[in-house]
DNA sequence: AATTCGTGGAA
DNA sequence: TTTCCAAGAAT
């Protein structure tokens, strides 16, 4: 059976290793996938290219990559960019921090190295939003150093070529599989290598149903000679999202309609959207609490009808929303920091995420006879 | 070490 | 519908 925490590494010999790095890198020439960051080896595409990754699948990234080097193309030129306009062009992709953190790295080094990526290992991970996988995938790919970049996808293949039982959430595992990758990642095409091993488990080292038949070092793999490829890698289940409901409110005066900005730390930190309260079950009438938030502000507004329903599930939590609209009868002259009335029209100039993006469809869409039904 | 950060696609 | 997850990092 697998091997179990606590076992100490196993030492591959040279003759499995050679036989590894050869299969790999062959297949690897013949299968790579033609995608937008391979064109060239700029470590500054290759690092918005890692960001934006993290976390999300590659065909998910390639349209939002595509765009955002069109806008930037030059580490500069994002550097001199303002963060908003960064935000704008992450809008949807969601881990929104990944973008001030890439917008802030970027800043520092023009600020501290002239505008060149650092190569070195430490000063790259000093930067913001840079990890582990991170510094090793652009200090492979863009600097050819070897060096491990142990994302998912090696997690999944060194568990199943090991056959190791070891649970891959678990931090203290990645350190391991990279002094295992280590060993492994030739001096010569280190980046190569490296997109090799993520390469394969995106196509064929497969998290479900891997097609071994297919795969290049088919013999090599231990889980596969025991059969056991499906039970591998051991990840412990992550909770389900927690439910909670909340109100969105569409406030409108004339021809405005009111946006608020997220606090800066939390959930959608520091992003524009709808006025946004919790609904407590106990509130019978929906938007009572939302009316009751807004005065607290100085703002009155009169609650109309509820404009829709709708269910939207983040990592770890789970909001029912209901979207209320409201008519905005005065304010006291002044507005807080964190509110505006923006034309609904230039609402969409605003880096909305994507569930106050849903509820701003709906209730655009909404005849207008029904909007102003209860007025 | 365990949580917290979005989103959308597939089984 | 639920579950899992996809080239992780910060706290």
């Amino acid at each position: 059976m697998a091997l179990k925490a606590g076992d100490s590494i196993p030492k591959p010999d040279g003759e499995w290793i050679g036989a590894i790095r050869r299969h790999l890198l062959d297949w690897y020439d013949q299968n790579r996938r033609d995608l937008p960051w391979r064109k060239n080896k700029d470590p500054y595409r290759i690092w918005v290219s890692e960001i934006m990754l993290q976390q999300t699948r590659v065909d998910t990234v390639i349209p939002y990559y595509e765009r955002f080097m069109a806008h930037f193309p030059t580490l500069k030129a994002l550097a001199q960019a303002d963060e908003e306009e960064v935000i704008k062009a992450w809008e949807g992709l969601g881990y929104y921090s990944r973008a001030r953190n890439l917008h802030s790295a970027v800043k520092e080094v023009v600020e501290h190295y002239g505008g060149e990526v650092p190569s070195d290992p430490d000063a790259i991970s000093r930067l913001k939003g840079v990890g582990p996988y991170t510094a090793g995938a652009i200090l492979s790919i863009a600097f050819d150093r070897p060096v491990p970049a142990v994302d998912g996808n090696v997690l999944r293949v060194l568990s199943r070529w090991f056959a190791l039982g070891e649970d891959i959430s678990k931090v203290s595992t990645r350190r391991r599989m990279e002094e295992l990758d280590r060993q492994l990642i030739p001096e010569e095409r280190a980046g190569d290598f490296n997109q090799a091993l993520m390469e394969l488990g995106a196509l064929v080292c497969t998290p479900q149903s891997p097609t071994c038949d297919t795969c290049p070092v088919r013999g090599e793999c231990r889980a596969r000679k025991e059969g056991i490829q499906e039970e591998l890698p051991v990840k412990k289940k992550g909770k389900p999202p927690v439910p909670a409901r909340v109100t969105f409110g569409w406030i409108r005066k004339g021809d405005r309609v009111l946006l608020h900005r997220r606090p800066s730390e939390g959930l959608l930190a520091g992003m524009w959207g709808l006025p946004t309260v919790d609904h407590p079950p106990e509130e019978s009438s929906p938007g009572e609490t939302l009316k009751q938030t807004l005065a607290d502000q100085g703002l009155t507004v009169e609650l109309g009808s509820i404009l829709g329903e709708m269910e939207h599930i983040f990592s770890h939590r789970r909001w029912y929303v209901t979207l209320v609209e409201a008519l905005c009868l005065g304010d006291g002259g002044s507005l807080p920091e964190d509110c505006r009335w923006v034309e609904e029209s230039e609402v969409t100039a605003y880096a909305l995420p994507n569930v106050y993006r849903k509820a701003v469809k709906i209730a655009s869409e909404t005849p207008e006879g029904i909007q102003g039904r209860l007025f």
